[in-house]
DNA sequence: TTGTAAGCGTTATCAT
DNA sequence: ATGATAACGCTTACAA
């Protein structure tokens, strides 16, 4: 049988200990030249690869990051694994990646089985965990950061921004241009759907405009087909009076504003429409949506650096960033004289 | 310090022996139930979580399954990995995912470090690999799909369909609904957009319309931005002869479409849009869009299911599996007379 | 610079 | 049904 290349096979074969070549791999400066050539001919007759298992239970170092996302679909999370890998990949990391589907319960599971493989350090999304998950977590003695949000208190580090304040502000923007009867729609309704919810509603009932009937919302899952439901939900229930909408997302104002299009209502001139997270197609419709850019790439980059350097036993200057976000005012919420 | 809780803890709280332990877990039938209470106990008290490195190492099974992808923002692929994650989650394994940029250096070096965690099995995008990289994994003697693309030679199993085909199939109906000056669209030019390519190509040629100066193609990334720019291209290439575009993604057909309602093109009257991959947007722009709805999703499924029943020793009936494609002709596409 | 010996935490094998 | 012992493939600690 085609037994698998081990470390030992290379050193027979190169007439070295099965210590050297492990040097040679892994700390090469420590080994002379001759014995590095000898042994580098004799891994790639082999076509040695390293049992990463047995280094990691050698050295008590997985190689191997966690990263929790809530969900696969939600286009949000590609941008923050991009910057994940983008930090990970070339410091030799691999990633683990595991999706909740927005369940503490699951969650909490996965996390389980993720600590399981003894990972480096763990990135997971937001701060909803179960008081179970939060000590598991904890008593892993590994870096974590919370991405996405602005989390209360942090398990460890964090990494995000504040959903009801960016909600808040942008509602606070939409009134200040002239718009008052402000719908929103929401699906989902997940913590960060929440807070946005929330930051609406402050913003209205400062306004002394907050109309329980404008507000449509779904815990069935986002996409544009639910932002045309929705979006019609709003018309009947504000008896056509609306004048523009906040949207959760981007899916739903996309879906928002197609809906608009085929029931003949003009954009922004008889309905504005705002979404959130800024996706590459709001910025390309006709008009363009209006939409808060998140930094989702950035805070990709910026939480794997955060652990990586903690892992390197490197001081994390700030534990807690927030990054911020940018509201993108366009045609679609701009108030038509 | 917290060292970490291991089996040997565990045993000896319960006051049984590590290998006890070791079948309440992972064979609880062969353990008495008195036994099975008490080391539950234990565990539960300590918070104990096996190393699945150890495991690995002395089983020999490690529990992954490697996934390789040529890109995290290309949405395609989240429906893929959806699929895969749906069997390998409830199934106990953990998908150990990279992303190749594209490039088959990258996959060969992201590959190697794959077979580093001794996957039980491996999830690969297409044929394009290197000769070496097709070498690693055949020697690896695991279970190996290939999917999205039907494969001329597969390595091991495969779960496809012929893009040729489909897009030959899809500019054939465009052309018998009337079209003829249908220019092509491409962005990235991977080998499923070059194999969509010279499908389009197979067809005109067929039709004897083939024209060079409608075929306009990118090596950088598609994007909906992408598309709007490669449409513009068209036109001015086409000097506004077209009057119908097949593009390689719903990306580039997207931006097609936002561009031709920006200059007042009308579609389908003046201009006819076709896509490639049927995302839920395409469904519901206006007017709706024609494309090519891939079992993505499904792909991932059976993809998953093939090499897990090959690692349970169980025979995979079908070990090459077209997985078809269903052509959605919409109102984009439909000739106004 | 190189090597020896021990051990990482689990499971396979063989006993009892 | 339970246990003793020896791997699994690598790295750490120490020695030469």
């Amino acid at each position: 049988m085609n037994r698998r290349v081990t470390l030992a096979d290379v050193a027979e074969l190169s007439g070295v200990s099965a210590i050297t070549v492990s040097r040679v791999l892994n700390q090469p400066e420590k080994v002379s030249e001759a014995v590095k050539i000898k042994v580098t001919a004799a891994i790639n007759k082999l076509g040695y690869i390293p049992n990463r298992s047995a280094s990691a239970l050698a050295s008590a170092r997985s190689g191997v990051i966690g990263v929790v996302i809530p969900s696969l679909s939600n286009n949000v999370f590609n941008d923050v694994l991009r910057g994940i890998y983008e930090v990970t990949s070339p410091a030799g990391y691999q990633v683990v990646l595991v999706d909740t589907h927005y369940s503490p319960i699951e969650e909490e599971r996965m996390i389980r089985t993720l600590l399981g493989q003894a990972p480096e350090a763990m990135i997971v999304t937001g701060s909803n965990q179960t008081e179970h998950a939060r000590k598991l977590l904890a008593k892993a003695q590994i870096p974590i950061v919370q991405i996405m949000d602005k989390v209360q208190e942090p398990i460890d580090m964090n990494v995000g921004f504040c959903h009801r304040k960016a909600a808040m502000e942008v509602v606070e923007m939409l009134l200040a241009e002239g718009y008052n009867t402000l719908g929103f729609l929401g699906a989902r309704m997940d913590p960060r759907a929440q807070q946005r919810l929330k930051g609406y509603r402050l913003a209205m009932e400062q306004a002394e405009l907050l109309n329980e009937d404008l507000v449509i919302t779904t815990p069935r899952p986002s996409s544009i087909a639910m932002g045309c439901e929705l979006f019609k939900g709003l018309i009947s229930s504000s008896g056509g009076l609306c004048d523009a909408v906040f949207c959760v997302n981007d899916d739903l104002a996309l879906g928002a504003l197609f809906e608009c299009q085929r029931m003949n209502i003009s954009v922004p001139r008889q309905m504005a429409i705002c979404g959130f997270n800024d996706m590459e197609a709001s910025a390309l419709v006709n008009p363009p949506l209006s939409s808060v850019r998140v930094p989702r790439y950035e805070m990709g980059v910026k939480a794997t650096e955060m652990v990586l350097q903690t892992i390197k036993g490197e001081d994390v200057a700030e534990r807690v960033v927030d990054c911020g976000y940018e509201i993108k005012m366009r045609e679609s919420t701009r108030m038509v004289v």
